[in-house]
DNA sequence: GCTGCATTTGGACAATGTCCAAACCAAAAG
DNA sequence: CTTTTGGTTTGGACATTGTCCAAATGCAGC
């Protein structure tokens, strides 16, 4: 592993505990046994630092693709899941958006067309819910409302968590909003969806309660 | 005017226009034509300067209120309106709220109780609403979920606004997030709730509709 | 062994929030 | 009118931050 991505690491492992403005160069440095000139040839700039930790993420979200005729509610929230989880390993960065983007008008841009990929993407995906009878759309106003509600959620559920749920651990966190994911389409579910979505429900809770006996045994 | 009003009046300005982080307290002190020391004075640490402004939108916010026995989905989707309309005012709070909390535990522990205040009345309207024939709300599950994503919603609108709808008029902002709203509950509406949820929507936007006129002709 | 280039270093810079002793100033006390 | 008092205001210091640059170091290829 070479210096740019050793930094690259120990940046976003320190970043997710502390928060990005509240990690020196100086003190990164430091633990990587190194001297901040040395960050600064790889990462000029701080942001140059930060951009590189988002663009993992992007990567990460990427990744995040089901066929499309492979698409069912339950993969659905197994996506939704899948992303949570991304910000979890990345939510720094999440709980920097409103800074990073007054401040770095590069990773603005970047940034606002990754999201309407996301919002194209997900519209289509409940396009096809739609058409594979999970949903129950009638208008255009009810999809657009869909995707509007789906993306503050997915945006800022995690900074949500992490000034009023502190207490819970992440999966509990992420439970708490894939139901409100839910209930939220739930009223435009069929009977169908509906099944796959307590399922998928279950499933979670079982997957939080089998964690934390882990923590339990471990604490 | 004393000087700390002067102070927190400017610094809120300030604050609103760039950002709590981007606003120096040298620059402050400049436009107010005093030395830094001096605000240092009245506020020994920035933070007590934002919790200053902090406890304005309290008191704002504690302001908007109807009587219990008038409360019909106009009126609350009006209570809405003002509590958007004073996140704009004191926006710089809204966009740095994650921040803020995870540095000031002072300002933490103040917002958190401030947030347990707001759910609880949240849900109590709600449960008017309901008792009066408003929303169709069959089990507690239901409740939570709109608390929660009501919840949602009034917390980081205005951080989504910043970053995505940067573009659009503060009262384009407030409607779009107002339609949310209604779309939200739209499925737990009684027909009374929908015909009231239309008229205030069409005299939201037709408000808009001035306010945009009222621009025109300015520019 | 020398050259060339990527890497690493130390030290500087301006800007930030915070702090403190001294100066100022207006009103009360003598 | 002078002195004293206590709330303001000031200038200058401090440590810390991100950024920058010239010099030193290390290493592969000739």
């Amino acid at each position: 592993m070479g210096t740019k991505e050793k930094i690259v690491v120990k940046a976003l492992e320190m970043f997710n505990e502390r928060g990005i403005e509240y990690v020196g160069l100086r003190e990164l440095a430091a633990v990587l046994g190194m001297r901040v000139s040395n960050i600064t040839y790889y990462f000029p700039t701080k942001d140059d630092l930060v951009y590189a930790i988002a663009q993992e993420l992007s990567r990460s979200n990427a990744a995040v693709i089901v066929e499309r005729d492979r698409l069912t509610m339950r993969s659905f929230l197994e996506m939704m899941h899948q992303v949570f989880q991304n910000h979890v390993t990345f939510r720094c960065l999440l709980l920097s958006v409103v800074h990073l983007m007054a401040q770095n008008k590069y990773m603005a841009a970047a940034y606002q067309q990754t999201q309407n990929v996301r919002n194209a993407t997900m519209r289509a995906n409940l396009e096809i819910l739609r058409a594979s009878g999970y949903l129950t759309i009638q208008e255009e106003g009810e999809l657009s409302f869909l995707v509007s509600a789906l993306s503050l959620i997915s945006r800022f559920w995690i900074s949500e968590a992490a000034v009023s749920f502190r207490e819970m651990s992440t999966e509990e966190q992420i439970d708490h909003y894939l139901t409100l994911v839910t209930n939220l389409l739930r009223p435009y579910c069929s009977s169908k969806a509906k099944k796959e979505m307590q399922e998928f429900l279950s499933d979670l809770q079982s997957k939080v309660l089998s964690h934390q006996e882990g923590a339990g045994k471990q604490g």
